[in-house]
DNA sequence: GTCATAAGTTTTGGGTCGAAACAAACTCTG
DNA sequence: CAGAGTTTGTTTCGACCCAAAACTTATGAC
């Protein structure tokens, strides 16, 4: 670690201080934050400004007056985004996004893609890629492409198997065909990515939970371990299978081979069998029945909701997890099935008489796309120097 | 950061790199293996000599001669060691050990301590740590106290729950008199330190696996998951309680609520019981048993292993984790186990068919004690600085 | 003995931060 | 409205650390 190092270190800490306050913070504020001196935080921030990724905001006049000479107020830049891309089985999405953690331009394309080829997927994911970025102002720099997928990815943009697509050792990253001035996509578990937005309220902003379990998925059922803010992604891409947690041995089979997977009680498919509907029926309508009082539906609700309990308990007990945030479809069930899965938790979880474990419902906001999108943008935080280097930005005199 | 912490992450870094070789390194070696100069690597290696971290060996006779001038091979110094101390159910452990990973001193008392009380017990752990320093020569710096315990520990050397010993509650840091001239134990749990001594041979060196799940316990099974050669303690310090990942919902009925929890198929005196023995006897007895041929203890070991690989494949599903260690008692019945159980995870590991996971028994020398003294030295390892303050030690002309 | 080679050391220069003094911009008070 | 008080932002200076490069030392090869 040279000399040089620091600098990088230090720009990457008052960044994240500059992005992780509510308040736009001043100068004096980040020197407070990241505890240096205010000429310290002075030159960094002066760097970033010059190249745009923080902005001097206009004094906020609804501000309380305070003595002393007023700070100014800095805010993320706008010229700095975002690609994030999501290939599910019923649409594919791109949302670009920029530091500020505005949603710039959104396009999302229903279809259903199950058993479909990758290769003109993601040439159709590549032109919905191309349309978003198409009206960003020029000098809008794009910082990253993320892309995800609802399966198993290895290193170097491998999906080794999305069973819901039916696409298995496909190198995704390398067939996707990159809009003009963006490099090659990374690629992410769906489930680890949507999970982002939930440790995540804006990019570098931390949410509520710094540790949780997310749970995501339609007819799979995916997870992600998210500790310290970053997604678990184990030694080789695949940690987080929670739809494949054993809830009973002798249980129905899986797909996957083993049998009494939570998948097979709590996967949409499953749970609209055990309600009598037909498998390809909504979770939402699932949710509807069940509220409408169908014993049928309340039962699969019921049972789904036990086993989610039996499966999360383990990896609650393992984890030390406190918090398990349901999303996908699982959301349109989170406030039915809450009470038997607490319950269930609060018998099975050996530290449940020390801290119960909460149950919450993803906000509505929380998809992969967006995720991507933020992990991206991270990558900047995280060392912003190679986006300092260019010609330094115009900047009236003060 | 500033300026003064470049040295400090370089000090680091340097011995770091001189403790992972397998050969004493030179200073050159040092140098290239940080990427940084022969000159920062002098003046860093310089400083860890001076007082005494590093020392430099005689030239080693049997290296192949090479044209060039000799470089000073580079050892790890004998002046800084750590203690590390276990209470187990059965005995009382304190081991002393150097950087370099001798064992200096060693002191073990057998005694049966369930429903014991907490303070005698560490008041004669105190004693015993006593002993153990007495004999060490003068200038020793003991760098930290390392304490493990069977259960739960959070912040503050605060044992939460020990059922095998039956304490709950006991500030084990605050009660534990330390010997003169050391500080209060770091308290951790038992598992986590036996781990510790499979992710490193020696203090700063890294053992065959990063990622590994570690098995532990004896009347309970206790559980560690490595991950990039750190143990995952999770929120609160209870993560990897894999002894309570449910085998069986409709299982035996678990002392900790719930029901048929792992303890209840492969801890000993379930084992015990199964095989038609005394609960109390060892698992060593129930090994020879089913190696002599008892059908009871044959059936026990299959039982024991086939629940191993049920929970095993779920903790395996979830972290990715590639390498399962059997530590603890089930070291006894490893071999026995193990066929049962790889065949086991095969069918129930997601990721079998690309990966299969790998199950390992633990070396006899990976003891929560050792793991401990480890763990202390590594301390050191990861900031220098605290232990370069005092005189210089002399060092003849050369 | 001389040359080639590699390790270790010394010198020099550039980059970065902290401390402290200073300049700027505002509020408060009489 | 002027001056004191206060806080922000800037400038200057000094200290520290590393990289680069030249130099010294110690060995093997011929």
């Amino acid at each position: 670690m040279d000399t040089g190092s620091v600098r990088a270190v230090n720009l990457s800490r008052v960044l994240a201080a500059a992005l992780a306050q509510e308040e736009p913070p001043t100068r004096a504020d980040l020197a407070a934050a990241t505890s240096t001196t205010r000429a310290t935080a002075t030159r960094l921030v002066d760097e970033l400004v010059a190249h745009g990724v923080l902005v001097e905001a206009a004094p906020d006049a609804e501000r309380p007056r305070r003595p002393g000479r007023p700070g100014i107020p800095l805010q993320p830049g706008t010229r700095h985004v975002a690609l994030g891309l999501q290939v599910e089985v019923s649409h594919l999405t791109a949302v670009v996004v920029d530091l500020a953690g505005t949603v710039r331009a959104r396009r999302r394309v229903e279809d259903d893609l199950r058993g479909s080829d990758a290769e003109p997927v993601l040439a159709r994911l590549g032109a919905l890629a191309e349309h978003v970025l198409s009206d960003l102002p020029s000098g809008t720099v794009v910082v990253g492409t993320g892309l995800a997928v609802p399966g198993l990815v290895a290193e170097g943009g491998m999906l080794l198997r999305a069973p819901n697509l039916g696409w298995s050792d496909v190198a995704v990253a390398a067939l996707f065909p990159p809009p003009a001035g963006t490099g090659p996509p990374t690629v992410g578990n769906e489930a680890d990515l949507a999970a982002v937005t939930v440790s995540s309220t804006a990019p570098g902003r931390p949410g509520a939970h710094p540790d949780f379990l997310y749970l995501s998925g339609a007819t799979g059922i995916g997870g992600s371990i998210v500790l310290d803010g970053h997604p678990l992604t184990g030694r080789h891409g695949w940690a987080g299978e929670v739809g494949h947690v054993t809830v009973d041995p002798d249980g129905p089979p899986c797909a996957c081979g083993s049998t009494g997977c939570l998948e097979q009680y709590a996967g949409s498919r499953a749970l609209a069998s055990a309600a009598g509907l037909d498998p390809s029926a909504g979770t939402s309508a699932i949710a509807a029945a069940a509220r409408s009082g169908e014993p049928a539906a309340i039962a699969a609700v019921e049972r789904a909701g036990t086993a989610l309990g039996v499966a999360l308990a383990v990896v609650v007990n393992v984890l030390d997890v406190p918090v398990i945030v349901l999303g996908g479809h699982l959301r349109e069930i989170g406030e039915l099935v809450r009470p038997v899965l607490e319950d269930t938790l609060a018998r099975r979880v050996l530290s449940a008489g020390w801290v119960a474990p909460r149950v919450e419902v993803a906000p509505a906001h929380a998809t992969a796309a967006l995720g991507a999108a933020y992990t991206e943008l991270h990558r900047l935080v995280t060392d912003p120097r190679p986006w300092l280097t260019g010609p330094v930005t115009s900047r009236e005199a003060r």
